[in-house]
Parts: structure tokens; C-alpha cells; sequence
RNA sequence: GUCUUGUUAGCUCAGCCGGUAGAGCAUUUCCCUUUUAAGGAAGUGGCCGUUGGUUCGAAUCCAACACAGGACACCA
């Protein structure tokens, strides 16, 4: 049996009982007509009105129990619905001597019940509803976490939503706030004339960003399909088609480590935009963010831990370059060679792959000494070509990708460029890192011949950029852990028997 | 994947110089008609994450495993 707990097992000969005195205790048959959150506002008079009360009004509210106090012959509860908490009283008198005796026996914290009366200010001055009539709606069968500490047990909280939602109602806040997020950047997009669009998440070739995707089966098709790493090449296909603004809200699924800023799925928006340039681009997104933060009614500075974020000036654009010697304070000398990048980052103690290219030693420069320096938003501009495989190289700096990333709390959050639209050298692109992937590196780009012949009928000069959702939810949530800005993060299976390998 | 910390009642936690398990809240029974973590009285409730080892004896010491938190690695 599921619920063989003692106290469940009490709760259950509870909701039994209640169907014996002919209450349903999962009836729906239940209506309301005022939220609590309504009940307190219309209400807020009765504190000032002469009686403290205000008989000739009636309402129905609907909620669980939170909080139960009985007194012989009385008691107070606090019911609690989507929009907040509310009091409420009820007595021998007011709900009948044999009802109230059996309310007393069979309802209790955790159950939803359905309460109409009048709204009433107790000796303590808080406005209550003064129950004339209580029906049980539906018998909560196991107990809740202790009213006082909550639930505070970070896996089950993850696990259980449900209950954390129920015993923290700050979290409700966030991904209220989360869907508000999505909200404004849909509309603020269409507002722009850009059309939102939905690309497959079952992918033959796992493309569009450098990373380890998910595989899964086609069982009529006997084939293996890849869940998408990104939707990049098919929203480009979509710009060759003649769709000039596109964008999709949509998940990616990516087969790497968790840690605070991942998680195997996340949400993403991507856009593309015909006939612009990376610069319209950044003036877009920064012009995002001041819708954001007005739709949020967030101040100009936000707190993020113990950092503070400020968006009152304009958003800082540097070079990477530039960044590495103005932000990472490396002397300028320093980063014209590869030996020089080095020997400098031997005399750090750090440690560095002699392999690797010009563009890569920048990218480990910059990962050591400047991301974490971004704290105010920051477009860093202008990319080493070498780590940019899809980007459009600058006309007059065939080793610059027309390529920048939007920095904040020391952490990437948006990253778009000028898309490469020569067929060529795409197909050149993928083709090197097929070399690269034979000769051993299994992070390297598939070849997409279908994308490139897609490019063979001509990509119109676009400029496309993606956005991670999650993590701009934690900025602006203020929230440390994308755990929790995901309804429902990705959790090991629990084995509760811990069965023995087969050895 | 590596390191590290944790896992004890429904919840929050104590116990960890090895001697057979404790508190608060919740729950059960009783008292209490304006309480705010209400109050008073008396009870019930434990495969001490799992499996093995050391020992006369293990919640406590050791090992492996499972799950979780944190750090690192991987990764935008």
C-alpha cells in the first residue's frame, strides 16, 4: 500500500468518516467567490466601522488549511489559496454543535475546504471571515511538513514542487515572475513584427552548438534521432525560406554535468534577424532588458547575492581583446603571441594546453581573468574566428567573427553574431571540424549538408542571437541555483531497495 | 567523472569518547468561545539511507553502494 503511514492511515479512516455523515470528501461541487487576497481588500473598512464587523456581507472562499487552533469551542484557521492567506474563525454556534464536533474530529491542516461567512476584525486586529458555513472539498491524506521550519530539505523540495510550493509560497513568486519573463520577451518580439516559430526537437545531426546531445529512437524509422543542442540551423533554414524575423521559445537538451547554472534541459530563446547586424542586435536586446525590468517593476539596480547589477547607463561594449588587457589587467604585450600567452599563464600557475590556437589561449584568458569581472552589463565584441564556428568573419579582419556576448553578474547570458552566409566556407567550417572530430575531438561540429545546400540558395545577411531563459530568470529572481527557477530540475531516480549489482 | 560534507520519528533537529534512541512541532485522548509557532494534562510514533566488516556489543568505528548539497572538471 502507498499510504501505509500511521498518520495516513488516520487520515483516510478520516475521509471515510466524513462520507458516512454524507460529505464527499473529494466532491466537486465547490464554487467561490472570492479570492482571499479580494476578501482583505474589500473588506479593509470593517477595521475602522464601529461593530468591527459587517454582517450583511457574504462571501465564499476556498483554500487549505495552513494553520489550525481549536479552543473547545471555537477555533481560528488560516486558509490559504492562490493569492494569499486568510483567517478564519468558526464556533459551536456558528456552524452548528454536531457539524462543529465533527470538524473538530475529521478536518485538519492540510485539507482544502470552502468557508462562507462574513468579514469580522478579531481583538488582535486582524480581519477574519466569521464562518457561517464550512464544507470539506478535499481530504488531504498526507500530512504536511511542521507549520514552523517548513520544508527545508533542498531534494525534496526539488522533487516534491508540489509540496514546496505549498509550504514556501516565495517560490510560487518565482515562477510567477519566470512566466512573466517569457511573457513580455513574446510579445516584445512580436511587437517587432518577428514570427515566433517551432523547429523540431528530434534532430538527425545534433547541430548548432558545440556540445554532447541526448539520443533517443525512432522505433518505425529504426533510426536513432538526437534531441537538439540548439534550433540555430533550422531557424536559419527558415530565413533562407523567407521568413525575415523569426524566434522560438523552446527547450534544448544538452548531455553534460549539472551544477548551478545547468541543467540536461533548459529553455532558450533564439532569434534571427534578416537584413541586420550584430550592432541592431545589441540595441535590441538592451532595449529588451529596459522593457524587462519595467514590466517586472524591478529598480535599475537589482541585488544578485551579494553583487548589486546596475542597468541605469548604458550597456558597456569593449573588444575581447580590449577586455583581456583593460578588464583582466594582462599587459598588452602580453597577448600578441602564443609564447607570450604562455609563459604568462605558466607564471600564473596556471595550467595551459600548448596546442592550442591564438583564439582558444584568449578564451582561456578570458574564462580566467575577466568573466568573472563583468558584473554590470557588457557586450563583449568582436571574436577570435577560431571559436566562433558560425559566425561571419569582419571584412577587414578575416581572424574576427562579428560576434558578442552579453555579460552580467559575471556570467554570459546572451551571445549572438552576423551569420556566415557563404555557402563555401560554411561547408569549409564543417568540414575541418569533421577532421577535427576524426582525428579525436568528439565536441566538434557535425557536417550538415542539408544546412549548407539550404545556404547554397542564399541566407540574406542576418544577424541571429541566443538568449538562455533560465539564467536570465536567476538574475532577475535573484535566485543562486537554476534549480530553482525550473519547476521540476532533473533529479537522479530514488532506489529506495538499493538492489545489489550483478557481479 | 573527481574531491568533500550530509542522510536519525510525518517535519525541523540533537545524540557520534561504541553499552541498544531523544527534543520541539505534528498526531491520538482529555480541558479550553478572539487565537497568532495559542495554552494545559497524558499517550502513540524509529529496518538511525542500504549492504557488509571490526567488536561480547554499532545510530556511533571501517568499507562499498544509493541519493543529496557544495567545489572542481566537462559545458555557454
Amino acid at each position: 500500500m502507498i499510504f501505509d503511514n500511521q498518520y495516513e492511515q488516520q487520515r483516510i479512516e478520516k475521509a471515510e468518516a466524513l462520507r458516512e455523515l454524507g460529505k464527499n470528501p473529494y466532491t466537486h461541487n465547490i464554487k467561490k467567490d472570492s479570492t482571499t487576497e479580494e476578501f482583505k481588500r474589500c473588506y479593509e473598512y470593517v477595521k475602522d466601522s464601529e461593530t468591527k464587523r459587517d454582517e450583511n456581507k457574504k462571501n465564499t472562499v476556498v483554500g487549505r488549511i495552513k494553520f489550525l487552533r481549536h479552543m473547545g469551542k471555537a477555533a481560528f484557521a488560516k486558509v490559504e489559496d492562490e493569492k494569499g492567506i486568510l483567517q478564519i474563525y468558526f464556533s459551536r454556534e456558528s456552524i452548528g454543535e454536531e457539524w462543529f464536533k465533527a470538524v473538530k474530529k475529521l478536518v485538519e491542516v492540510g485539507d482544502i475546504i470552502s468557508v462562507t461567512g462574513f468579514p469580522f476584525v478579531t481583538k488582535t486586529g486582524e480581519l477574519s471571515l466569521h464562518v457561517k458555513t464550512l464544507d470539506i472539498a478535499t481530504k488531504s491524506i498526507t500530512p504536511l511538513p511542521e507549520k514552523f521550519h517548513g520544508l527545508t530539505d533542498i531534494e525534496q523540495r526539488y522533487r516534491k514542487r508540489y509540496l514546496d510550493m505549498i509550504m514556501n509560497p516565495k517560490v510560487k513568486e518565482t515562477f510567477k515572475i519566470r512566466s512573466k519573463i517569457v511573457s513580455t520577451i513574446r510579445h516584445f518580439f512580436e511587437e517587432r513584427s518577428f514570427l515566433e516559430v517551432e523547429t523540431p526537437m528530434m534532430h538527425p545531426i545534433a547541430g548548432g552548438a558545440n556540445a554532447k546531445p541526448f539520443v533517443t529512437h525512432h522505433n518505425a524509422l529504426g533510426i536513432d534521432r538526437y534531441l537538439r543542442i540548439a534550433p540555430e540551423l533550422y531557424l536559419k533554414r527558415l530565413v533562407v525560406g523567407g521568413f525575415e524575423a523569426v524566434f522560438e521559445i523552446n527547450r534544448n537538451f544538452r548531455n553534460e554535468g549539472m551544477d548551478l547554472t545547468h541543467n540536461p534541459e533548459f529553455t532558450m530563446i533564439e532569434f534571427y534577424w534578416a537584413y541586420h547586424t550584430y550592432h541592431d542586435l545589441m540595441e535590441l536586446t538592451e532595449e529588451m532588458f529596459n522593457v524587462l525590468l519595467k514590466q517586472l517593476k524591478l529598480p535599475a539596480k537589482i541585488p544578485y547575492g551579494d553583487i548589486e547589477i546596475d542597468f541605469s547607463e548604458k550597456f558597456k561594449k569593449i573588444t575581447y581583446k580590449d577586455s583581456l588587457i583593460e578588464i583582466g589587467n594582462i599587459p598588452a604585450e602580453v597577448i600578441e603571441t602564443k609564447e607570450e600567452i604562455l609563459a604568462y599563464l605558466k607564471s600564473k600557475g596556471e595550467e595551459a594546453n600548448e596546442k592550442l590556437s591564438l583564439g582558444k589561449l584568449y578564451e582561456e584568458l578570458f574564462d580566467l581573468y575577466v568573466e568573472e569581472k563583468l558584473i554590470n552589463p557588457t557586450f563583449i565584441i568582436d571574436y577570435p574566428i577560431d571559436i566562433s564556428p558560425l559566425a561571419r568573419r569582419k571584412d577587414d579582419n578575416p581572424d574576427i567573427a562579428e560576434r558578442f556576448e552579453l555579460f552580467m553578474a559575471g556570467r554570459e547570458i546572451a551571445n549572438g553574431f552576423n551569420e556566415l552566409n557563404d555557402p563555401i566556407d560554411q561547408y569549409n567550417r564543417f568540414a575541418s571540424q569533421l577532421d577535427a572530430k576524426n582525428a579525436g575531438d568528439d565536441e566538434a561540429h557535425e557536417m550538415d549538408e542539408d544546412y549548407v545546400k539550404a545556404l547554397g540558395y542564399g541566407l540574406p545577411p542576418t544577424a541571429g542571437q541566443g538568449l538562455g531563459i533560465d539564467r536570465l530568470t536567476m538574475l532577475l529572481t535573484n535566485e543562486q541555483s537554476i534549480r530553482d527557477v525550473i519547476l521540476f530540475p532533473s533529479m537522479k531516480p530514488i532506489n529506495d531497495n538499493n538492489e545489489k549489482e550483478d557481479n
